[in-house]
DNA sequence: TAGTGGTCTAGACCACTGC
DNA sequence: CAGTGGTCTAGACCACTAA
C-alpha cells in the first residue's frame, strides 16, 4: 500500500475504507480489519488509523464498539412516511408511517407513553403560546423497528385544551389523542412541522445506538385548531443518517 | 484548569468551549484562543486541543480557517420556508422562499443557470422512470444570501417533456419552468419531498463553506403531471446545521 | 488473558495567512 | 517572518470484550 499525495493519508485510508464498503467488500454488519492490522497494512501509526475510523464514524457508515470492533452501519432501507394532502385521517401520518414500516418487514413497536404535567421547555412554551408559568401535559415515549431503537417522540399539549391527565388514557397513540381533542372542541386541523439536523446528546446517541455527536433529526410539530389556536407541540428526534422523510402534495388549483 | 474525570480531556474541553460559546464569551464570528493558548490554559498537548476543536467543528458551532483561527460559526437565523395547502401559486416554493429571505434582512441571488443534455444519474433516471439511455436536460445553479453561498440546485427534465434545451432560456426559474411545462402539456400537480441528511462531498463542503464531512441536506423532489407522469426531478443542496426546514398543511376533511 | 478500540504525550514538520 | 491550524509518529496506558 502505498499512500503518497497532497491528501491527508488518514483522509486516503478513510477513502479507500469508504470505497471497499460501498463496493461490498465489507457488508453491512461485517467487522473491519482491527486498527492494529490496518497500521500494518497502510504502514501508518495506529493513532492515524483511528482518525480514519472516526471520519467513516462521521459520515454514519461504520459503527464501533469499544472492545469490540468496528463494524459496517446498516443502514435501513425503511423511509419515514408523511402523505400530505392526501385522502389520510388527518392524524399526520402516524398510521400511514407504521404501515410502511411493516410493508418493509419491520414491526414497528412503542413503549408504553409516560405522561407529566410539566412547564414545557422555552422553544415548546413560545409554539403553544404560554407564559412562563403555563404548565402542559407531556407524552414521551421511545419507539423501536425490530427492536432497532428508532425515535424519541415527545408530545405537549396546554392543560387549557387536555383539561387533565386523563386524555392521554387509554394510550391509543396521537390519532387517538387527536379524537379526544376534537370532543372536546381543539380538533386539530392545520399542522406545522419544522426540521431541524443537529448534533446528538449523549442521552440520545445512546439510546439510537449512534456516535456521541452524530446528527439527528428533530421533527417539531404544531398542530392548530380552526380557531388557530395551537393545540400540539410535537418534538422527534431521529437519526439522521439512518432515515429519509417524505412529503407529498397537491397544487390546489389546476 | 483542572480536568479529571472519567470523561476524555479533549471532550472536557469541547464542553467548556461549547458552553462559553452558547453563553456568549465568545460571539458568533469571533476568534477562539489559538491552540498553543488554550493548550497553556488547560496544560494539555496541541494534539489534544485540535481534537476538541474537531468536535466543535463537527457540530457546526466552530468554523476553522488555515492559518488564520477559529471562529465561532454566525448560524443564520434564516429559515427555508414551503407552504403546501396554501393559496400558493404551485412553483412548490420558490417565491414564498425568497420573501422569507428578504424578510429576514438577507438578499437572495442567483448565478446564471447552466444547461446540459445529460444521462441522468442512477437515482434520478428511476425518479423519471427513464431508461440507462435515455437523457435529460440538467440545469444546475448556485444560489447565494447577502453573498453568503447558500445551496447547490440541479433540475432534471426528460426530453420527452422538454422537447429541447430552449426551454430552460429565457431563465425565470422553477416557476417560469413550469409554465412553459403547462404550454406542453406537462404542468406538475402532485409533488413528492424526501428529506436526506448526507456526509458532504468535498465540493460541496468547498462550495457552502463548511467542513469536509459535515451534514448536508439532500432535497429530492419529483413533479408529476395530471397524468402521474413525472416531468421533474431536482435535487438540492444545503449546509444541514444552518437552516431549518418548514413543511405546512391542512386536514383534508374536517 | 489476549485482543479490541480510546486517549494522551512530546515533539516534529508541514501548509497557510498576514505583515 | 511569526503565528496560525493540520498531520504524523512512537510509544504508552486505559477501558472494554470475550474466552
Amino acid at each position: 500500500m502505498s499512500l503518497e499525495a497532497p491528501r491527508a493519508r488518514y483522509q486516503q485510508v478513510a477513502d479507500e475504507l469508504r470505497a471497499a464498503i460501498k463496493s461490498g467488500t465489507y457488508a453491512a454488519g461485517a467487522p473491519l480489519p482491527s486498527q492494529p492490522e490496518l497500521a500494518r497494512r497502510y504502514g501508518l501509526n495506529q493513532t492515524s488509523i483511528n482518525r480514519a475510523i472516526a471520519v467513516l464514524r462521521a459520515e454514519g457508515l461504520v459503527r464501533v464498539e469499544h472492545g469490540r470492533g468496528a463494524f459496517v452501519q446498516e443502514v435501513p432501507a425503511v423511509k419515514r412516511v408523511r402523505r400530505i394532502g392526501s385522502d389520510y385521517d388527518g392524524s399526520t401520518g402516524e398510521k400511514i408511517y407504521e404501515d410502511e414500516l411493516r410493508r418493509a418487514g419491520l414491526s414497528p413497536r412503542a413503549e408504553p407513553v409516560t405522561v407529566d404535567v410539566v412547564i414545557p421547555p422555552a422553544e415548546i412554551a413560545v409554539a403553544l403560546r404560554l407564559s412562563d408559568t403555563d404548565h402542559a401535559l407531556m407524552r414521551r415515549r421511545r419507539m423501536y423497528a425490530d427492536d432497532a431503537p428508532m425515535e424519541i417522540a415527545t408530545s405537549y399539549i396546554p392543560m387549557s385544551a387536555a383539561g387533565g391527565p386523563d386524555i392521554a388514557f387509554p394510550d391509543t397513540g396521537p390519532a387517538g389523542m387527536y379524537v379526544r381533542l376534537a370532543e372536546r372542541g381543539f380538533g386539530p386541523v392545520r399542522f406545522t412541522e419544522d426540521i431541524e439536523v443537529r448534533a446528538a446528546t449523549t442521552d440520545e446517541a445512546r439510546f439510537l445506538r449512534i456516535g456521541a455527536g452524530q446528527p439527528v433529526f428533530e421533527l417539531s410539530r404544531t398542530a392548530f385548531d380552526s380557531r388557530d389556536r395551537p393545540v400540539e407541540a410535537s418534538a422527534n428526534v431521529l437519526a439522521a443518517l439512518q432515515w429519509r422523510l417524505r412529503y407529498q402534495w397537491r397544487r390546489e388549483r389546476e
